[in-house]
DNA sequence: CAGATACGCAACGCTTTGGTTGCATTTCCA
DNA sequence: TGGAAATGCAACCAAAGCGTTGCGTATCTG
């Protein structure tokens, strides 16, 4: 899930919906400088990894954010912080000892 | 940043420095499947995206970890998720309206 | 000092990835 | 119904990424 937020058109991609709420495809392309070809693959990607989902609506395909995985980053993130900063108390004492 | 998190390698290069503490690069390379040169490459690409920083002890490369950057990496996550949210706000007020 | 330990540098190969182009398919609408 | 709009599928290409091997350098230690 990290390395589908680690390149910059994904990253944009998903900063977009969450700006501006569910667009299609082609709407994403306007928007960006690659193709619309290229912008189904990342939203793809971005599906593949949790962080988008996508719903039918007549010919269009509309993509919009699935916040529960961008939250489950975050809870990682934070417990590596904690875990460190408890190993970093316990070299601490080992010091002090 | 994200992309540094991306592989897998390198995750758990971060984790298992939050969960045991500095380490040099001997070390981490016992606990992993590849190469010392694979870890060190990979460390270089952490350090670059400011997740880890190294200090020399004497022959040895300890290497520890920067949550500076993992902050700002889930504060990042954070205003997204509360973006999205607002967006879908307006979208409902609109619909209702 | 001599061997062992910890690391750096560089070249090479292979796979993945990001992007494109070309064409087919579905859906809308005048 | 027929054209335009939105998308899907597949092949192809260049570049980046990951890992390895080989060898050289610094540092510790008996």
């Amino acid at each position: 899930m990290f390395a589908a937020l680690g390149d910059e058109t994904r990253l944009a991609l998903v900063a977009r919906l969450s700006s501006e709420g569910p667009l299609s495809i082609t709407r994403l392309a306007a928007g960006s400088s690659v193709t619309r070809q290229a912008i189904t693959k990342h939203l793809n990607v971005l599906a593949t990894a949790g962080l988008v989902s996508d719903l039918r609506r007549g010919r269009e395909r509309i993509w919009e954010l699935e916040p529960e995985q961008m939250d489950a980053a975050r809870a990682y993130l934070e417990h590596v912080s904690k875990r460190w900063d408890e190993a970093l108390g316990r070299l601490k004492q080992l010091v002090e000892e």
